[in-house]
DNA sequence: AATTGTAGTGAACGAAAGATCACTTGTCAA
DNA sequence: TTGACAAGTGATCTTTCGTTCACTACAATT
């Protein structure tokens, strides 16, 4: 089917992106891949670069629904544990989606060549984390599980560095484990830092 | 001369590189920026790979000479207010240095291809960066002017949100006076977290 | 002054790239 | 059953790539 086989090539496309560039990808290869011939490619879409487009329409459209939506935004945590937990799952679920990986190093790959691509990358690798724990902060203040400061400050510091973590797995995959460990380990001390003891929750004047 | 004429490759080969990555730089724009004939290059270099594997050889001796060696490490701050501008003054560096800045590009543009280019990239972005503020701490916590805790681990939550805006500086340079802002702001609140105020550190049992 | 080595030239080559086109096949509506 | 259209094929075109080579110009060595 049509629809099918174009759906075929953009995540043939995403793979040899993510690996080789778009730049080192050929469409023979592109097409090798699916088990067709170099120009049944043309069939679906008029150009590499009508290819690319499309895939990069898809990326916006997919990070837009999956990380940009009420509906997908992580409940708000009852506890420090719950809220690192939750931290660990994300990470666990982002650094093990082959799709998301491969967006990632594709936006890494092409973030200086392609407009779009740079601005995706921004808000993949920094303001959209970023917002993300705004929030979940914001609440976990007025929840008093987390000290009063600036949510916004607190979600750079804490988002930025669980984003190297997860670049260095994108990077060096054998690090996984190493970095997973990494990543609960720094969210455990910052809950150190930030975090209310519960037992002092019920402190008044 | 000679030695000239093969240092202005090296050069002009980390412009283009960084901004179309290494397949997407070819030999005749290469040698028409240096103002030669295509085939002069090859004077020089054998192949494009050889210039690839060159400016490589170079990068990873610079890593070495100016972040990995011991005289060029900063001085230990006496005061946290010099701590801070100690960071602003190698951030800022480090974004309108025009070699490092494209050195970082290339290393992200070509981290999934080249072993040794994913190699320094991990060095440069993250452990480099980490080990240099781990001793630092470590020092800026015997001269009490932060709170005990485990420097490593303070290193890494204060080096990769700093990484962190320095990528998005190369990315979006128009965004260059913003992160650096951020990168202040960051700075005071991490000393604000974790730094001792000098008039407690008199304090005792 | 003669020689030799080297930086740079310009034409050319073969391979590989993106793309086109006439053609075959298969599916579904009329 | 037939006609039409979409999917896939294979040969082919053009351009661009990395690279080679015979040649020139010039600087340093003998």
């Amino acid at each position: 089917m049509a629809k099918d086989t174009k759906e075929k090539i953009l995540m043939t496309a995403l793979d040899l992106f993510s690996k080789k560039g778009y730049e080192g990808t050929n469409i023979r290869e592109l097409s090798a891949s699916l088990g067709l011939v170099k120009s049944g490619v043309y069939k679906h879409y008029e150009s590499k670069e009508a290819i690319w487009n499309a895939l990069l329409d898809r990326m916006i459209n997919y990070y837009g629904e999956r990380f940009g939506s009420v509906e997908h935004l992580p409940p708000v945590p009852d506890s420090l544990e719950e809220f690192v937990s939750m931290t660990m799952q994300m990470v666990r679920f982002t650094i093990h989606d082959e799709q998301i990986v491969k967006m990632r190093k594709v936006l890494t790959l092409e973030q200086y060549r392609d407009e779009r691509a740079r601005d995706l990358a921004t808000k993949h690798f920094l303001t959209g984390l970023t917002e993300m724990f705004t929030r979940i902060f914001s609440d976990m203040m007025a929840k008093d599980l987390l000290k009063r400061d600036d949510p916004a400050m607190l979600a750079f510091a804490y988002a930025t560095p669980i984003s190297a973590l997860i670049h260095l797995c994108d990077r060096e995959p054998e690090k996984t484990e190493e970095a997973i460990a990494q990543v609960e380990a720094f969210s455990r001390h910052f809950i150190k830092t930030y975090g209310k003891d519960l037992s002092s929750a019920t402190e008044g004047p």
